[in-house]
DNA sequence: CCGGAGGCTGAACAGTCGTTTAAGCTATTA
DNA sequence: TAATAGCTTAAACGACTGTTCAGCCTCCGG
């Protein structure tokens, strides 16, 4: 299933995977070259530079989560669709860690509009709910919007605690599972 | 204020604040050593390997927010006590941010105390409030603890999304006030 | 059969990293 | 005065970083 993939391909899941894991200045080139299988010079070869690289993964994880369809900025990317991802943690597991990295280590403007992009998301999903009547309308959607987008990244964002403190030792659904229920 | 510290602590201080700025790989020893005025072989002199400046980092920031007796493991680092901290963000700014990247960037153990640390802390405020009848008993404290910690940590381990979305640059105090009242 | 194009590599590049070494300096102590 | 101890430095070390270069191999169109 994944062996049949492009070359580029290959070192792009291998940069996702171990920047993922270990951030962007601890996945060196060669790292990422000896886990795609390739020699360090193809990864230039194939993306011009190790920024190219970069760019190039949060294309692609934010096309991913986004369906594919990047008409406009990002269209549907909420707190929703991340949560659903998680579901399937055994196909979205590094590219949600990748995700959760770029929030809080990148400092381009790429994670800027990424994050705008989950809260857009996340504003749109209270204002339909609202004219559904299933949610009372908010004095301040913004504010809220921003506070739900926020605690719901929290656990994502902090999950190598989260699930250790909840005695896991990964971010399974069954593990969000035990804690949304005291939620309510 | 300032000037008449002992080297080591200008050391330190000054790597406090490029690590929790940058991050610990991007925070090289010679950065730190030029923002302190010293050379980088006094850094070493002064705390052995960067990880043992990592390690005094680490041990003056947690001491600094439980008040200094740290007896037991790390006593009453609650979520409250860092909220209140972030009262004066001129004073603890550096500090906060440290502590935060620290959550999300560091695999160490001593990251993983911190957590727990806050975590007790959290835990050990619900069940004060609880008996003094100002929540109602929670089902799974622990549970209840998790999720208020998290979610408390939320808007600092974002904090420059969150920031940003509110049109401010910093997280000052009003920053988080405007979003507290929507809260309740 | 030929020849160019693209995927791919080993070797080397300059630069930065954390760290070591040897020595200088100042101030205290005998 | 002489020596000792601690703070501080410049210079250099080997390891690693991202990147470049020259060339190999294979496939495909003439």
């Amino acid at each position: 299933m994944t062996g049949d993939l492009t070359t580029r391909a290959r070192i792009r899941n291998a940069a996702i995977e171990l920047i993922g894991m270990h951030g962007f200045e601890r996945a060196s080139m060669r790292l990422i070259a000896q886990a795609a299988g390739v020699s360090p010079a193809l990864v230039v070869h194939h993306f011009g530079d190790k920024n190219g690289l970069r760019a190039a993964c949060n294309r692609h994880v934010t096309e991913l989560f986004t369906g594919g369809n990047g008409e406009g900025a990002a269209s549907q990317l909420s707190i929703d669709a991340i949560q659903s991802a998680l579901q399937d943690p055994d196909a979205y597991g590094p590219d949600m860690t990748y995700l959760m990295r770029m929030l809080v280590d990148d400092d381009s403007g790429a994670s800027d509009e990424l994050f705008d992009s989950i809260l857009k998301g996340t504003l749109r999903s209270i204002t339909e709910q609202e004219q559904a009547g299933l949610i009372r309308p908010q004095e301040d959607p913004a504010a809220s919007a921003l506070l739900l987008t926020v605690w719901g990244l929290a656990p994502l964002v902090l999950g190598r605690h989260f699930a250790r403190s909840l005695g896991a030792s990964e971010l399974t659904p069954a593990v969000l599972a035990r804690v949304t229920l005291p939620l309510l």
